[in-house]
DNA sequence: TTGTATGCGTTATCAG
DNA sequence: CTGATAACGCATACAA
């Protein structure tokens, strides 16, 4: 196809100089409209299109974002991924992607690969937050970013979830239906996000006057079905938890499977809210209640973000807290007093 | 970090000319034993990183593979770039990654992108197959390419999932428990994939000697719920199916909605086969059995095939089928004869 | 308004 | 074995 056609080419069969070309591509400005006319027709007969290595070493941008999630298999970063590609490629701008599994290591190669590309700017996931960011590679790279769903408030920006409400808005919820015994499956082992629904949770419970029970809180790993064993156990405790709350990962997975292991019903014996966006749980039966993510948004708010920051580097950073929607399913069902 | 040291401050830095420490970094070969461990500890020290747009200038090459799905948020293609994205980093390329929509347009854009990014390689899953394919861009296009899941024998490089074989065997499956009004909800439309889950399907009725009711068998978009209406229409008529097969995208939601607003208890009351990777339906209940696509392998493959390609760009051209397993979960039983 | 010439950082060729 | 230099395709400062 249009292989190697280059500015010469379009030059030579339009009649004038490249530079002529170029400037009717880029600058725009003092070109007749001759002349302008002419260079686009051919332009769009050859099929032209810039060199983007020509153009990154001349001008040392690229049209690329990079983003680095910790694993696109994993639905919540697909659907963000999918909001950001849409965002991204709407400006004309490419999406490199990579995966860090979470791994420091992982992270900083990815970084320095997409920095030797010239990546205009980042949209990732970081595998740390707070001060360990900040003195990582990540927190002295120069390169414009946005951090998605990790705390690192003042030195970037970022969005995240507002986990707190949602987790809150959630627990309410279960109490109003008479749920004092509620399990929570925060995910997110040492992170922000991890420790803000559980204060989500607390803040709920305080306000009913019902003292939070260690037991009932675990912080499972999203990537492993863990919470099957920590869920049995819980059920067979003398106080097993009438109500569940757990992020629809594996974890939630594990958490049904523990449920209907023990041959309860749902939400007769047991009721259930899951956190994450709505797609994951197409397949639950009862449709689940749900904390909703809308990762669609978190994807779209990072893009503008970071097209902001390119814009002006400048700036103070912000820090962007998106709110979570309660779904109602049915799968919470009044507490049956026995 | 590293911003801009170039080839020169190394060399400068090393007391050599540029032109060694290209040679010590690419050549290998005719340096002295001194001056390529001097030039290797000064790069080092510097953190020193060819500039991509440089030498993708000089080379026409670049280390990209470039990777364009339907839709990324799909949980099927999710994990198919996920298993790419592995295989390319492990071979210190990056993946450049485009949402297509199925969309020609997008497809085409998202090409000229590619092309003009000059990545090496690309892995797609077209939105056309066979001579539409050969005629569109992409047939004519010179990027090295592997086609995934898409029928273009002949052209280019594929890998696909016997689909044929995997239906056939989940009709055996639910013939052999007496099933004998099997619907089917083959997604793909207009597709190859489609048309074979069909052909197994037909396959499988054919040898039990069962005539097919073209009622039964549902082309669904995999992107819409319209198979719960397809699904709901069934059920009320006087014939309904006593088994389903369906792929795990919406078309299954779809149908399983269909299925519990009807009542029915599955397995009790109707038998369900899903098709799709494994972790989509997590969170069913009871467990599906389900025709596994092992995502993971196809992946791998497509850059495996990719790799080879563009080791011996004019070799024969493969297709490579992948085989799919029956994995049993609780959802089918025997035919309950009333 | 238009054309010409330079340099961006590499690699490869060629002369030493 | 090593150093100098041309060329890759483009954008732009400068000359016309």
């Amino acid at each position: 196809m249009n292989s190697k056609v280059s500015v010469r080419d379009v030059a030579r069969e339009a009649g004038v100089s490249i530079g002529s070309v170029s400037r009717v591509l880029n600058g725009g400005a003092n070109v007749s409209r001759d002349l302008r006319s002419r260079v686009l027709s051919v332009v769009d007969r050859l099929g032209y299109q810039a060199n983007v290595h020509a153009r990154g070493l001349r001008l040392g941008s690229t049209k690329i974002i990079g983003c680095i999630v910790p694993e696109i298999r994993n639905h919540i970063y697909a659907n963000i991924v999918g909001a950001i590609e849409a965002a991204v490629t709407r400006k004309h701008y490419m999406l490199l992607l990579g995966n860090s599994l979470g791994e420091v290591e992982r992270e900083q190669h990815l970084l320095r690969f997409f920095h030797s590309h010239g990546v205009d700017g980042l949209i990732i996931t970081p595998s740390s937050e707070g001060p360990e960011f900040i003195q990582g590679a990540l927190g002295k790279s120069r390169i414009p970013m946005v951090i998605v769903d990790r705390e690192v408030t003042g030195v970037r920006d970022s969005v995240m979830l507002d986990q707190r409400q949602g987790i809150r808005h959630a627990s309410e919820h279960l109490h109003s239906l008479g749920h004092r015994r509620i399990a929570l499956f925060t995910g997110g082992r040492g992170l922000w996000s991890g420790r803000e629904r559980q204060a989500g949770y607390e803040d709920a419970l305080a306000v009913a006057g019902i003292t939070p029970d260690p037991q009932l809180v675990r912080q499972a790993d999203s990537w492993s079905y863990s919470s099957y064993e920590d869920m049995r156990t819980l059920l067979q405790s003398t106080q097993p938890p009438t109500a569940v709350i757990g992020a629809s990962t594996h974890i939630l997975a594990g958490i049904l499977k523990a449920i209907r292991d023990a041959g309860l019903l749902i939400p007769r014996d047991i009721s259930v809210i899951a956190i994450g966006p709505g797609d994951a749980v197409d397949f639950a039966n009862p449709p689940l209640t749900l904390v909703r993510w809308d990762v669609d948004s978190l994807g779209k708010l990072a893009s503008e973000l970071l097209f902001e920051r390119l814009r002006t580097p400048h700036d103070n950073f912000q820090r962007r807290l998106l709110p979570m929607e309660l779904i109602l399913g049915q799968s919470c069902a009044p507490l049956r007093t026995p």
